[in-house]
DNA sequence: TCACCATCTCACATTGCTGTAACTACGAAT
DNA sequence: ATTCGTAGTTACAGCAATGTGAGATGGTGA
């Protein structure tokens, strides 16, 4: 493909924005899941892609950054014994109150419920939790984690391909 | 079945039923579960009923009250989202540090550990939860409903059998 | 064009049940 | 004592959810 004047902006944007995200493969990686199960969160809807998505065979996905938290949360919380279908219950409410500042955070499951707490509330909720599971879980945990993992997988590729041109 | 003076016959029954434990039907239905799923845990060793188990077709499984205890908490665990492989190592966990006041605690599941607190321990612990999820879960709440349950059911049983041979 | 490799499709496995049709023990009736 | 009904257990088949692996398909860049 060659760069012809007067291409409109967008398709560089769009470039960049698929050389700045995550492959498949890398993705899967990084979060320490298989590719198999990626792509099966994929297809079910639970997470996709939210830079590229698949279309057809021989298509790429690319994840962003904020895909990979949430990635990395759903397998802590799959990891810590919740079932999937509960993880999608949790993932619907996130979506839907999206929190600015999520990663100093509390995430708080009750049942069906779902809540995003600091400190000083998730004392008042747990004591109120009578006779139903109260699950807490620190999201700035997750992103502390998930950092460290981007810059291994980042070095390895490096280490991989240093032939690549960097411009 | 001899009729004791002065001695309530429903106090009579109920202390027998207590005696005798509760079977499978009747354990279903306090604990509000199904007679299959029941079943399905006897045979693949989750709880068995401790008073009698089965030992071929006709015999009879006997549930004791603690057996009820055990499986209302495991009916919370699953209603919460958690899967059923989880459930299990919670109550390896809870058989082998078998607590006396098991009713007046909370139970603090991370990840793979298993913690009987009081609400002192109960805030440090959670906040050392850094990137795991922590599980907080009230029993005493648990044995107050079951415990209505139990009342509901037994006087169910008595009405359906008001026609009962006595002498 | 060709090689590469991510995606897609299909088949199969495991878990956790559910439904149904035997099967049997126990107590009551005969 | 024998028969009989009922309630509980068992065996077996099947189902949905959650994957996994192998191989076909098809963009993409050199």
């Amino acid at each position: 493909m060659t760069r012809i004047a007067g291409t409109p902006l967008s398709d560089i944007d769009k470039k960049l924005a698929e050389s700045l995200g995550y492959s498949g493969t890398q993705t899967a990686a990084v979060v320490g899941i298989t590719y198999r199960q990626l792509d099966y969160w994929a297809r079910t809807d639970l997470i996709r892609p939210s830079l590229s998505d698949a279309s057809g065979s021989g298509s790429r996905r690319r994840y962003s950054y904020t895909d990979l938290l949430e990635l990395k949360t759903i397998k802590k919380l799959l990891d810590a014994g919740i079932k999937l279908e509960q993880v999608r219950k949790v993932f619907d409410y996130l979506r839907e109150h999206v929190t600015t500042d999520i990663a100093s955070a509390h995430l708080v499951i009750e049942g069906e419920s779902v809540q995003v707490c600091d400190d000083g509330e998730l004392i008042d909720v747990l004591k109120n939790g009578q006779g139903v599971l109260n699950m807490v879980f620190s999201m700035s945990g997750v992103k502390n984690e998930l950092e460290a993992d981007v810059a291994d997988i980042a070095s390895e590729i490096l280490d991989e391909q240093p032939h690549r041109r960097i411009g």
